[in-house]
DNA sequence: TTTATATACGATAATTTTAGTCGTATTTAT
DNA sequence: ATAAATACGACTAAAATTATCGTATATAAA
């Protein structure tokens, strides 16, 4: 429980690469030989990355990602709900309602640790973790 | 992703309903017919908030269950861990090496992530959120 | 202008993890 | 004795995650 998923995993993964080699485009062809990384799976990844401008891609022959003048400084949680959306110790806020017979005891508790893990991810970034 | 098991769910309710009828014997019968819960499930949860002394077991019939002086202050860590194990986002610093290829680039953000969780959790006890 | 390489994206299959059930033993109040 | 409750291990079912496949689009270079 309380883990990361593979997606997550590999973007990180990613990213640190990217930064290491700063400016220079990298394909995920290189990026999952490098660390034997699924090349589909790390492919849609980060094309969500992408998408929200945490890091920029290029198409074509010698095309590939590199880092943004976002990357860095993308929060944690910023960063894991791209890839998988809001931050929660469980669904029923997002999805629906409580399926417990008759009231549900434990919403108080809940959102207290939900907002304790989003308040610690979001004043955390990617540069902070380095 | 970052999500609380069922059984951990569970506890939470279970020990939240404890405190509310504190003292008095509340099997688990009683607590999974009252929130939807499956009994069997609820049970082995139980046994092992018992056996660490999060609650106190008492057997026969009007046995159940009841909160002890430990209760209250509980982290959520030692919560968590007791029922699920090291607090961790990712599997890898407790069981096998890590199974990428060449070096695992993402030790030090893995680390500085389980580390602020795990603090996050040690500073939080069960009364802090209720 | 064709070809090869790379991102983009949706659908589906395989795998793993989680959730739930079942059977049996043990304790104890009545 | 009996019935009600915890204790515990093995097994099955369901759900979520992980991985793969197929196709489209863009673009550099021959």
């Amino acid at each position: 429980m309380l883990k990361i998923t593979r997606k997550v995993e590999y973007a990180l993964i990613a990213v640190r690469h990217l930064e290491e080699t700063s400016e220079k485009l990298v394909s995920v062809n290189e990026i999952s030989k490098l660390y034997g990384i699924p090349r589909e799976l790390l492919a849609k990844t980060m094309q969500k990355l992408a998408s929200a401008n945490i890091v920029k891609s290029v198409k074509g022959p010698h095309g590939g990602y590199k880092t943004t003048t976002k990357t860095a400084n993308t929060t944690l949680n910023d960063f894991f709900e791209i890839l998988e959306g809001p931050t929660a110790i469980m669904d029923c806020y997002f999805d629906s309602g409580c399926d417990h017979l008759t009231n549900c005891n434990i919403r108080t508790p809940i959102n207290k640790i939900n907002n304790s893990i989003r308040n610690l991810f979001d004043n955390l970034t990617l540069s902070d973790i380095s």
